[in-house]
DNA sequence: GGAATAGTGTCTGTAAGACAATATACT
DNA sequence: AGTATATTGTCTTACAGACACTATTCC
């Protein structure tokens, strides 16, 4: 049928299910992480899945990815979808739509999947909710150290890569650190999102950084201790992208294309 | 509730219905066009929508994307999540999904959007389908020349800044021509999704093209008629990226971003 | 002192913007 | 002849890669 519900049939098609599932990114101790939910109940009993759920009776998949996200972490956000930063808001987009017929095995259930960066928050809270939520490595994700449930597996997969690629050409970088912080701070996000080989010296990242109308923005004092001489603070600026893009060394043999 | 199906209550949830909707992209006469189908019954009687339909008991959201092209167009394609080409293949991506309650008046429909990328096709085959399906000007459409059905003007406006941004990046302007095709050819796919204003000289365009690895094989063999000199024939390479990026004009005012 | 970090500067190759110029085919 | 198109080439500016160098803070 070409045509959207000219005749609705309910016994000819199955009924669905819609759940809104978050791949949260974050930085701890300089690697990447996301978080995952430890599932109490059948199927995959005792895997870790991306905290998600169904949609209610009046709410878009948007607004569920919102409101699971502050239920879980707490950070307020706006979904995105014009290349803009929405002030107040964490970054959080859709990434895609995972409907395969198997995924669940007891009824259809789609699954439209979201990205959303966030700062350091510090251990998860336990929250209302009984369900055990932890930050996981993404490298040690990757490298089979646990199960996730259904295809999430996959999903973290073209998540990961899309905040890679992101990291190309817009300044979404800065979602990851504080308020203000220092251009090492910001080094070292790259560092941990494309890995040590695929980034720029640290003297040509800060000269691209300067040079971007909007990345960053000065503002008066310097960073406290470490080592090494106080360095100067940058607040997050107003523009969205990075033109020409930041370039990532395309390493042969990655896990990626 | 944070944890995916821990218990999933039918009387708690509403059902859902799950559409796969299309928006195919080619040129005609110099001009973008899409293909938009004509509806029949009630809501939105005689307004445009996307070519789509719902998705079949034991089909992804993809396969029935890749059904329906197929049934409007004949064009065989293969839902593409990666930076490469797919042999064979016409382009089809998947846009993003739409998901607000009111958006279809008698009940939950879930979009998950698709943008196809073709070739002239020629009149769409009235075909066994008994809808009325034709291209229409994507301009025309901006102008509010029709009303679209549902929110696929939304849809639309989403899909049209996808294809022009991808053409930044990727090499798919290829995916608008034919199997050989001139770089004159080229260059008005470029002027017909990005604008006259915001495209590089056809002198830089050329240079440009011809320098990136893998957007476009030569061939034996000449252009026939038209004006000016025979030109040299291309097709398509095996590259996916344009590294850096061609860069377009951002016309300040233009209708997007 | 040694190590890590911050910040500045320079040389070089690549690529894009802005032209100029020439040749070819159709009307 | 006039117009549209194809193709090559040049000059200039912007920017990324690669390095060198100095300075500051903590151990």
């Amino acid at each position: 049928m070409s045509e959207i519900m000219s005749n609705y049939n309910p016994n000819e098609y199955p009924p669905f299910a819609v759940t809104a599932d978050i791949a949260v990114f974050t930085l701890r101790d300089g690697a990447l992480n996301v978080l995952l939910v430890e599932r109490g109940g059948e199927p995959y009993l005792g895997c870790w899945a991306l905290p998600g759920g169904f949609l209610g009776a009046d709410e878009s998949a948007d607004e569920a990815a919102e409101r699971e996200l502050e239920e879980e972490t707490g950070l307020v956000a706006e979904v995105s979808t014009r290349q803009q930063k929405i002030p107040g808001s964490v970054h959080l987009e859709q990434l895609g739509t995972f409907s395969s017929p198997k995924r669940d095995p007891r009824m259809r259930v789609v699954s439209v999947a979201y990205v959303a960066l966030a700062a350091d928050l510090g251990t998860p809270i336990a929250g209302d909710d009984a369900a055990y939520a932890r930050w996981w490595a993404v490298e040690d994700i990757l490298s089979g150290e646990i199960e996730l449930a259904f295809d999430h597996f996959d999903i973290l997969t073209l998540a990961l890569e899309r905040v890679r690629s992101k990291l190309e050409y817009s300044t979404l970088a800065t979602q990851f650190v504080g308020e203000e912080f220092t251009l090492g701070e910001l080094y070292r996000v790259y560092r941990a999102v494309w890995g040590e080989n695929a980034v720029p010296t640290l003297q040509n990242f800060r000269r691209k950084v300067l040079s971007v109308n909007g990345f960053v923005e000065q503002v008066d004092g310097y960073s406290e201790g470490g080592a090494g001489p106080k360095a100067r603070l940058y607040t997050s600026g107003d523009g969205w992208a990075i033109q020409p893009a930041m370039l990532r060394e395309v390493t042969i043999g990655s896990e990626f294309e």
